[in-house]
RNA sequence: GGUCCCGUCGUCCAGUGGCCUAGGACGCCGGCCUUUCAAGCCGGAAACGCCGGUUCGAAUCCGGUCGGGACUGCCA
């Protein structure tokens, strides 16, 4: 039997990163063992599903590299994949449990399922204990599942083992609404049976609606797929993941400059690990590797300080070629502009320096604004390093020497500055850093000589000039 | 309240009865390097929730306890 696996987000928000980890791990096992990974857009919740929601979803799951089989943009033998379109399936479905007396209809209004559900919690039940069918049987309303009484549902768990429920525990739960649409139990359930597929992995938080989804499968008279539920994610603060996080939803990190190999890498590693010591690896070797049977049963809690050790991690081993390609567009949104050639080239002289420093593409732009724009002087950087005695001298001096050089490079602006320090008998860290801060405004920045040489003769003279007009001002 | 799940450093994982005076990674602390910041290198602090039991021997098995979480809807 080869493996069919799913993701069936809803679109009704970005793609979460929760559903993201869920969504590669099913990628994962399917690539593993040669299988099908399928696409389904469950978009029951009309109210709220929207096609940019969609194409979001589609966009984050490319981005990430998680290619799908079959699915929504990709077809198959299974219709568009969505399940706004097959509601005539579900009715059928629905139709055909009643008939087999493994479901019927039930008109009770909300006050008398309430007063069910409060009788069975005074007396410590379960509160569905005493949702069950009714002894006199109508013919509209919604339809729920009668739970086969007496036998729990076991099943075996591909990562947490068996698992059981009692009958009793378990309500007689809607499958289609009065209006005629479908619960997600239902939805889900019967698009799994008719996709075939074998292995469900996802959220934790459905592992309690599991025995659900195997009563209406066995209802339907078909074979159960194999369950994996997978730890949840948390936020640093233990809560559940949520935007204040700021690690929402995918594509804010796709948007933040992150690479999508590193994001890739790092989620993998939540709940799942390749062996005890590598941290960084690629796809192919996730792949090769991975089994829903090694997923960790604990939930997990996303760090995003990781993730931005890890992405500069991709980042320092990209090609210096494509990080240049990649950083580009982070640069001119940090100037406001596009640049030119002559200026592109000047970014070009540093940025070997500035890959080694680059944790998140959009830093990047900030570490050579100064070769660019006029800036503003840090005012911390500027009271710290300035304001020193002596200051005036070194960036006369520097001024003087540096107008003498011929060859702009910086070999020969480091012998120059070098022999500068040596006569004034200065220290590199005391007589360099007035020079950094007069030049990027900043005390932190890509090396100086390197800087300077990118910079250009006539405005780092021009720079060193301004600073001493500062100070003597 | 009920059902189910979970419990190894702050965090993510390794560990499936002896290889564990518990290993790796992020973060943190200290040092080296050094023109700043990174990177790199070296070193350090840091955990088996607790109590019993099984066993010659337990992080690993069992029981209990405590703690956390999810679900509990004609939402998904």
């Amino acid at each position: 039997m080869t493996v069919r696996v799913r993701v069936a987000p809803s679109p009704t928000g970005h793609l979460h990163v929760g559903t993201a980890r869920a969504a590669l791990f099913n990628w994962l096992y399917a690539r593993h063992h040669g299988g099908t990974f399928i696409l389904r857009i469950d978009d029951t919740d009309r109210e709220r599903s929207t096609a940019a929601y969609e194409e979001d979803i589609l966009d984050s799951l490319r981005w990430l590299g998680l290619d799908w089989d079959e699915g929504v943009g990709v077809g198959g033998p299974h219709g568009d994949y969505r399940q706004s379109s097959r509601y005539e399936r579900y009715q059928q479905a629905a139709a055909d449990l009643v008939a087999s007396g493994a479901a019927y209809y039930d008109n009770r209004s909300p006050d008398e399922l309430e007063a069910l559900r409060r009788r069975a919690e005074e007396e410590h039940l379960h509160p569905g204990h005493y949702i069950r069918r009714p002894e006199k049987a109508v013919a509209e309303g919604a339809v729920r599942l009668s739970v086969p009484p007496d036998q729990p549902v076991v099943f075996e768990d591909l990562v947490r083992g068996k698992i059981s429920f009692e009958a009793r525990d378990i309500d007689d739960f809607v499958i289609l609404r009065s209006d005629g649409t479908p619960t997600y139990h239902l939805a889900s359930t019967v698009d799994d049976v008719d996709y075939d597929i074998t292995h469900v992995a996802r959220g934790e938080d459905l592992l309690p609606s599991t025995p659900k989804h195997i009563l209406i499968t066995r209802a339907l008279g078909a074979g159960e797929p194999g369950y994996a539920h997978l730890p949840l994610l948390f936020g640093t603060d233990g809560k559940k993941l949520s935007k204040r996080h700021g690690a929402e939803s995918l594509s804010t990190y796709r948007d933040e400059g992150y690479l999508p190999d590193a994001v890739f890498n790092y989620l993998s590693l939540l709940g799942w690990s390749i062996d005890g010591d590598r941290t960084i690896f690629t796809r192919d070797e996730a792949i090769a590797a991975f089994d829903l049977i090694d997923v960790s049963r604990n939930p997990a809690v996303f760090d995003p300080d990781k993730l931005s050790w890890m992405n500069g991690e991709y980042i320092r081993a990209t090609d210096p070629e494509e990080f240049r390609a990649m950083a580009r567009p982070h640069v001119e949104a940090a100037i406001g502009r596009s640049l030119d050639e002559e200026e592109w080239s000047r970014f070009e002289e540093v940025s070997d320096l500035v890959q080694e420093r680059t944790r998140f593409l959009p830093e990047a732009g900030e570490q050579v604004v100064f070769l660019f724009e006029d800036f503003e002087y840090d005012q911390a950087a500027w009271d710290k390093v300035m304001a020193k005695d002596g200051v005036p001298g070194i960036l006369k001096t520097a001024q003087e020497r540096l107008a003498a050089v011929d060859d702009w490079a910086a070999a020969d602006i480091e012998a120059v500055l070098r022999g500068m320090l040596e006569e004034m008998g200065l220290g590199a860290a005391k007589g360099l850093q007035p020079l950094r801060v007069a030049v990027t405004g900043t005390s932190v920045s890509p090396p100086l000589f390197e800087s300077l040489a990118a910079l250009g003769k006539e405005k780092t003279l021009a720079r060193l000039e301004q600073a001493q007009r500062e100070l003597a001002g």
